[in-house]
DNA sequence: TTGAAAGCGCTAACAA
DNA sequence: TTGTTAGCGCTTTCAA
């Protein structure tokens, strides 16, 4: 089944030269005669020869690869993060390991663990683990941060109290004043910015939570947003606005109606749920590419800048869930007099059981 | 910033013993006296050693890493068949190597092309090339594909037939006699598995398509259905079948009241959407699982089977998209009127270019 | 421009 | 049970 592939000494062999003319033919050509390196070449193509870059990375320390890590492979936020970074890691020639840490910091240690010592450098999407496990595994690599700042390791991260602002200044068009804020995980980074963000540009705001960031989070948060609510939401992310306007939705509420609702990362189901979804989208793919370019030049040897992370712009995108705010009424008409536990789930059946 | 590691020779000097025993404490425990290799760990872990899989590699010519190529990794088909196999390989104390062919063949093969000799073993989750492609880099590394058939190489794929018989089985039971099936890729496997079946199960079903197995492509596909509608509509996939609703509904049609959708596959959204999606469910993470696990199992000396591909059962998830049948209209009273080239979107802004 | 030779860190006979 | 000794395929001085 698996054949032996020919090495440089078989090629060395067939092309009547020396093998170390062979490696230098494919490892750094301009260092051999022209009609040489392409009689090489030739001989390796018959022969089906290919450098193997476990070998090469014996003397070199140096594997071609760099790992990136996102915290659940299954969170769209992450679509286009890995595809910038990829498409930045094979530009440079470089294979990209891709770990889903599912959203476990212990998970996410040991893939760390494992492939510390097999890539050159190391990119991590929204780590869950602490600042100082972080620094720890930048001593073995040159590491880069995305979304998400921590001392002495380089970053990137998307401009959120801009992005806040917009949302802000959308919300306050369509003549919303009180805003109340749905928390992400509190170890979020871009959850603290966020909040604070919107404290800033407009004091009066209120924060419930944290909540999970998920569906399921924003359902549970219609709950307590019912109690006292505001005529606009803020939520920490797209996931989140989804579950809490299914479940104001269910208590009789209307979106954008009576409730208008901004979230984050603009994931691909923001446009395709009803309504579509007003966010705050963030430059994934450009995001992606800078973590891996960034990590690249490092292991190249650049100087990785410490004057704080590289921050990317954000920008609004205004769908169907934020509305003119109703001023003919000051109390609403909803949520006061049914608030049901869990409404969000429709019914589903498990035929395969049958 | 990236100190130099140490190796067997540093533990072995450090330990008072020869390196090739160390390898041993660390490659075969058990052939290695107790103490002396608890000595050699507690030593190596004072000197922070770790076993350098790369160079472990050169004279074993296994590297522990399998790699998983998934044809689009924002694609949420692939979430749990990716769990699934970084599970499997997770317990072998494998590494997994997941790459995106981002939907083209030649992405998917240079990918290959450079991961072939890094891995161990191969799975190849909905493959975008043809037959021959994988049989020839199936000579190089074992090989496992998924969602597909393919002479000569082992594979794993879900019991279409038996799904698409318990979505008819369904649909029958709500009084729908003619069904239209929305295809997707003329390539896919599955795809021409799903319409025989449901041809053999109901000669009478009508086939639309190819369409692209995507939303847009399920939009797409409602103009053409509208033009001669039937109650039930059976669609490739669970992405097509939100587009379709969607377009639909633009049209003013009533999912289900109207016509009744089943899709395939179960992606996360098909909960999410309004309504939620009746769906032939396929058991993707113990698909992914099955993956790693077969080719590991090749890998290690096992002989891969070659009866034909391992059959996963699959199972009907019966939520809001399908309901009894309204035996009192014949023609429908919608989408004779306007068929709206692409009323799918809902207007989105992009104020960010503000 | 090319060749010879010494490793990179580890494993695997073969001896002891 | 342990040590010795060759390599694995490639890169990289150092000479030629």
């Amino acid at each position: 089944m698996t054949e032996k592939p020919p090495t440089i000494y078989d090629v060395a062999r067939a092309a009547g030269v020396a093998a170390s003319t062979v490696s230098r033919a494919f490892a750094r050509p301009g260092r051999v005669n022209f009609e040489t390196a392409e009689r090489i070449r030739r001989v390796a193509a018959e022969l089906g020869y290919r450098v193997n870059p476990l070998a090469r990375g014996l003397p070199t320390g140096r594997t071609s690869m760099i790992g990136l890590v996102v915290s659940d492979i299954g969170n769209p936020f992450y679509t286009e993060i890995i595809r910038g970074a990829q498409d930045a890691a094979a530009e440079a020639g470089y294979t990209m390991l891709l770990t889903d840490a599912r959203e476990s910091g212990r998970r996410e240690r040991e893939a760390l663990e494992r492939a510390v010592t097999t890539v050159d450098g190391i990119v991590l999407a929204t780590s869950r683990m602490p600042d100082a496990a972080i620094r720890g595994i930048a001593k073995q690599r040159p590491v880069v941060v995305l979304n998400r700042a921590v001392t002495d390791v380089p970053s990137v991260v998307t401009d959120n109290p801009d992005g806040v602002r917009r949302a802000v200044d959308h919300l306050a068009e369509l003549g919303h004043i009180g805003i109340t804020y749905l928390a992400g995980p509190e170890a979020s980074w871009a959850d603290g910015m966020r909040w604070r963000s919107l404290r800033d540009a407009l004091p009066g705001s209120r924060r419930l939570g944290p909540y999970s960031p998920d569906v399921s989070g924003g359902g549970e948060a219609a709950a307590d947003f019912a109690r006292a609510p505001t005529s606009a939401v803020v939520a920490y992310n797209d996931a989140m606005a989804i579950g809490l306007i299914r479940q104001l939705t269910a208590m009789g509420a209307r979106v954008p109606g009576d409730v208008s609702v901004v979230s984050f990362d603009n994931i691909e189901a923001a446009a395709l749920v009803t309504p579509a979804l007003t966010t705050v989208a963030a430059p994934l793919h450009a995001m992606g590419r800078a973590g891996a370019g960034n990590v690249l030049a490092i292991v190249n040897g650049a100087v990785p800048r410490t004057t704080g992370p590289l921050v990317l712009p954000s920008r609004l995108v205004v769908r169907a869930s934020t509305a003119q705010r109703r001023r003919n009424r000051t109390s609403p008409a909803w949520g006061t007099t049914n608030v049901p536990g869990d409404g969000g789930a429709s019914g589903e059946i498990d035929a395969g059981s049958r």
